[in-house]
DNA sequence: AGCTCGCCTGATCGATCTATAAAGGATCTT
DNA sequence: AAGATCCTTTATAGATCGATCAGGCGAGCT
């Protein structure tokens, strides 16, 4: 219709667009994915964000199936970033210094990229064709990683003898979830976080709590319990 | 068509069945609404779900918006149920005590009404007038009283100084999470989050994560560190 | 200039969506 | 036995869904 928005903008420059559309496409179809999921997400919804028109999004992905796994391998791909060769980085730290900074990454990556989180809650919670497929990417992999890193961190005696799975989903959900209920936080508590000062405050508190607990033991005086505002 | 399914097994007794066909389309509600989203949601699947034909829905609720106010109430109630009063019964204890068995009882309600998390989780990522409505309900106050629990326990020495609100929503998440995402726990890790004994592992997990922490600190030698299978 | 190729739009199809209308049948009242 | 009431169904309206198709338009090649 009359939604273009920014074809003047571009000017009389006249490059192609068609990389420019796909990626509005794919921007919107993320935004969209995450905050309906797949069902409620419609293709007319996606384009009108996208300022183009319907077809457009069927010219470039064959089908609004294709267009969810491109938008999840994107994601991926932004993981992949945030986490790839991570380990090889840390691999002269210990185990506990090790797992310090892969949970202040993954807050840092549930800030960055809540649609993740998201997709993962919707999609995770009932299971089917696309789940299957969406762990089968990788990030299935990398979570049983993770836990295998925690047992050997029991096993050497760091962490306490706790069922893993557990201790990974928690920190997993701990990390994420303020950054999914982003609007219920903001209604609820008045908190944005979208705020720089917020994530880290989170990332603060995660592994505080997840590494001493929230109870003050004793007379420990533990060095580093830097609780932001 | 041809879904009745038990009209034969109430036999000849010619009970009333008005209550019965409208618990049922609740309780299939319930499951789509959770599983699936409020857009993604359709009458007719709820009402082929409950075994009714897909008008009888909108006898019954006047809207899809009002049958999913509806869920969502019975829901509160459950939660009401499970919550409600218990801070008087637990007015000997002290803070601690307190907010250990709050804890657990999160962690059970959750595992008996993951949907409650699923919804929540869905709501509370878009925002809208459903967020609005839910939360005007009772939750958001509830929220804060636990948020005020905790902080009366920090003043008081016993919980180290950390932003609350974040503690609060980090203490729902990992209460929450493993049996929301459920098809994915068992995708990824083989756990089965119904099976009684992993909700009461989680429950023994969570209080030992938040409260102590995961971290062995030096020879402290714990008592009550009963890490499940 | 004419042709081709890639990007994009308008028109539209068949399926499915929420919701309503009309009527069938069981039960109860009188 | 007739009428009223409640629960339920079939039929269907009007809107919107994902997807297809034919055509338009501009850039680049010949």
């Amino acid at each position: 219709m009359a939604q273009r928005a920014d074809e003047a903008v571009r000017g009389s420059k006249g490059e192609h667009d068609s990389e420019r559309s796909r990626d509005r496409i794919l921007a919107a179809a993320l935004e969209e994915f995450a905050s309906k999921g797949f069902e409620g997400t419609t293709t007319a919804e996606i384009a009108r964000r996208a300022g183009v028109t319907q077809p457009l999004v069927h010219y470039h992905f064959e089908s609004k199936d294709e267009l969810w796994r491109t938008t999840v391998l994107h994601l991926l791909d932004a993981a992949e970033a945030t986490f790839g060769g991570v380990l090889a980085e840390l691999s002269d730290l210990d185990h506990l210094d090790k797992l310090k900074v892969l949970v202040r990454r993954l807050v840092y990556f549930s800030a960055t990229h809540p649609e993740f989180g998201r997709i993962l809650a919707y999609e995770g919670a009932k299971g089917g064709e696309r789940l299957s497929w969406l762990l089968a990417q990788q990030p299935a992999s990398e979570a049983r990683l993770f836990v295998e890193l925690l047992e050997s961190a029991a096993q050497e005696g760091v962490l306490k003898p706790l069922p893993m799975a557990h201790v990974a989903a928690c920190i997993g959900a701990a990390s994420a979830y303020v950054f999914v209920i982003r609007e219920m936080m903001r209604t609820v508590y008045g908190i944005d976080v979208d705020d720089p000062t917020v994530i880290d405050a989170h990332a603060n508190t995660v592994v505080e709590l997840f590494f001493h607990g929230m109870t003050v033991e004793d007379a420990s005086a533990r060095s580093g319990t830097k609780g932001a505002a």
